[in-house]
Parts: structure tokens; sequence; C-alpha cells
DNA sequence: TTAAACCTTCTCACTGATGTGAAGGTCAAG
DNA sequence: CTTGACCTTCACATCAGTGAGAAGGTTTAA
């Protein structure tokens, strides 16, 4: 599917989508003329690219994270670097703690809220 | 205590102090010279700043959500608009898809070191 | 086959957010 | 009076994203 199909059923501009690809977040092929071809398992990817930025993250940690994201069985069987696998550690205790810190302040405002009477 | 000492204790450089000053997240009393003057428990502050900045908070919802997390008791008996309610209301939704998000995807990133043989 | 309408390409430039660097001036303590 | 900490201000860097123009490919319909 070509660039305008994919921005409309992803939701993403064609723009931002060949930004994505200048960031090497989501690489769509090429045809033979050029046009960047994406596949139909390419808007899960996409979906999950938006759905990280919205919640924060950079897109350098994004593009580390992905292939581990929508790896299925056979790519488990893939070797994983001891330094691969130790910044994907890392990545990880980082999100979490992210999660830690906005659970708790989530938790404040909530608290907050609890306590002001009404109106 | 001046801004120095408030960088050092911190661990946020001065520069970045003014910064926020700017962005009206920490905004310190003035002596008759016009140097800052930050309080103790400011330090608390800072620290809540800098931990939400870090999980991707934008500068403009800490500045909105920060009264209400420093908030003490005799504050909780202040006033609160239907508005201003409405948009804590609307910001701890959002924060909780944010957790929702990344939750989901360390979760993704665990299994698949999980399941990835050690060597 | 040609023409119009549309899509895709790339590139330059720009925004707004989060910072950082450095110049030039002021204040205060030794 | 020199030194160091502070003041403001202008400028710059990076990241995520957008706008617009020029050139060329694709489709449709006369």
């Amino acid at each position: 599917m070509k660039i305008g199909e994919f921005a409309a059923r992803s939701g993403i501009s064609a723009r931002l989508l060949r930004y994505y690809e200048e960031q090497q977040l989501l690489l769509p092929r090429r045809g033979e003329n050029g046009y960047r071809q994406y596949s139909a398992d390419m808007l899960r990817s996409a979906a999950q690219i938006r759905a990280l930025l919205d919640a924060g993250m950079p897109t350098t940690i994004i593009r580390d994270i992905l292939p581990c994201l929508s790896a299925t069985e056979d790519i488990y069987l893939q070797k994983l670097s001891p330094e691969t696998r130790l910044r994907l550690e890392q990545e990880r205790d980082r999100i979490s703690a992210r999660i830690v810190c906005l659970a708790r302040n989530r938790d404040a405002i909530d608290a907050y809220l609890s306590s002001v009477p009404l109106t």
C-alpha cells in the first residue's frame, strides 16, 4: 500500500510517516518507481510508535525497542548480544522508573481531588 | 538560600533553575538586591519537577499539577473551580493512559528478554 | 495519445519545547 | 580593588513535527 492509503488508515500524516522513516522508526520497502510500499502489519508498528511517542518516549529508544516488541516466535530464536541484552534491560528499568514516578504523581492528584469538597 | 547553593543541593544547574523560573515551574522570592532566594522546601518541588520531566511530562502540565502535589491540609480547604477540577481529572486520566502504555511495552520487552536464550 | 487531476518524491525552512553557552553588567566579601 | 557569585539577555543546540515548493510518476477520461 502506498503512503497515502497508509496515512489514511493509520491516522498518521504522510509527512510524519516520511519523518518516521528518516528517524529509522518505520522503514517501508520501495517500489520500482521509488514509491514507498507499506505492508498491512506495519499498521500495528505505526500505532505502537504513536503510543510510545505520546507516552513521552524518545524516538531513539523506540527505535531500539521496536524490534523486540513486534518479535514473533521465529525471531525469538535469533541470538542477542550481551550488550544489546543489557541495553534492553536498562531501557526496561528506565520505563519502570517512569511508571513509578507517574503512578505516584497520579495518585497524589487523585488524593488531592478526593480531599477537596465537591463545590 | 541563593541559587548557587540551591543548585548544588538539588543537583540542578543554576542555568536550568532560571529556566524553570521562566517557565513558571519554580518561583523563588527575590532579595533587596534582586538575588533569587530559594527556601529549603523548594528542594522537594525541584526534585518532583525533575522526576516528572524525566518521565516525559511537559512543563505546562507540571505547572498545572504542581500546586496540588505539594498541597498540605490547609490548602485542601481552598475552593476548586469545576473547570480546574475537570482539567485535573483529565490530566490524571492522561497520566493513567501513559502508565498503561508504558507498562504494556515494558512487559513486552521483558517477555522478549525472558524468551531469548542467555547466550 | 494527450491532458488534467492526483499522488509521490525530495529539500529547505520553520515551529515549539527543553535546555545550554557566553557576553556584559552588578553585588558583596576578602 | 580584585574575585567570585549573581544578574539579564541573546544566541544556539536538539528533538518532534509541520509547511510549501519544485519535479516527476500514475490514473482517468476525452
